[in-house]
DNA sequence: GCGCTCCTGACCAAAGAGGTCAGGAAAGTC
DNA sequence: GACTTTCCTGACCTCTTTGGTCAGGAGCGC
């Protein structure tokens, strides 16, 4: 129930990308600099950002990165698919494959919540949304509550 | 972004437990058939569900398990919690104590909403709605959507 | 005091997290 | 064509986590 370094980092380097249009490619070095990321580990997951179509680049002089589609049509939910795998696993199994027994029948429902749930952010913020800092409304409300940031 | 063993074992076992009552305890051996995990592994489970407060223990002949609290007082996300450690970390910190820069400064709103809504399922449902098979209304109704089933 | 059951720490193999290092391969420039 | 720049790739590394197993001890009931 974490979110890795690798998925945090994806993220923030597509964002970076996302706002750079795509007049000219991004080197990695200036990715790693502007969101604070040691450049080689940052280079093997633009590598698998690539290898997902999500970013694409080239190499040389006048060489870097630019994303692969519209900022407004890549999601976060695709970012961290691509360097984390699917989202919301259970013991690496898709929660709608699981069968419970006994007394924890309901349990594959919750699972199925709890993955509706994540989706329901994941897959509806976009990398313009993240750039632009207006988030949808019903993400916004979420983070608007003080109860969110309460640590527990 | 996954669900450990460890975590989804606790919850089944937790549900057993509920359904059992507090008439008398249940062995460990009874909640490992009931559930099919192995039972040293389970043991270790069990042994953080009490020094949580989750779970009460007696050992010798007619010893075994019991809850601490009544089944609708505890939630989902209170046994996760005992043995997986906080929800919805990134990176190993709270999302509310990161800072981001850039482009990425709404980033943390992003990973507050996904927490929100984790939390909106895990917190809302008990083990007694568990056993009973009748989850919060919300809950059930994340649930009931064909489109959360599908794979991605 | 005997058997039952929980309690606890030690251990273990495999995988993942979070990187670093070294070299190769394309693209552009002179 | 040589040279520089930048991406591309695999190998490697350390530390922690995951998912267990094993062996023994300690408390409880009879």
């Amino acid at each position: 129930m974490r979110v890795s370094a690798k998925a945090d980092y994806a993220v923030r380097a597509a964002a970076e990308l996302a706002a750079a249009g795509d007049e000219e490619p991004v080197k990695g070095e200036k990715l790693a600099e502007a969101q604070d990321i040691p450049l080689q580990f940052l280079e093997h997951i633009l590598l698998e950002l690539k290898h997902a179509g999500i970013v694409r680049a080239r190499r040389g002089a006048k060489g870097g990165y630019w994303l692969a589609k519209q900022a407004d049509e890549v999601t976060i939910a695709d970012v961290v698919r691509a360097v984390e795998g699917p989202i919301a696993h259970v013991q690496s199994a898709p929660p709608e494959s699981i069968e419970y027994r006994g007394n924890a029948k309901s349990l594959q429902q919750v699972w199925i919540a709890v993955r509706a749930n994540l989706r329901a952010v994941l897959e509806h913020v976009t990398l313009a949304d993240l750039v632009s800092g207006e988030l949808p409304g019903a993400v916004e409300e979420l983070a608007a509550s003080p109860d969110a940031w309460a640590p527990r």
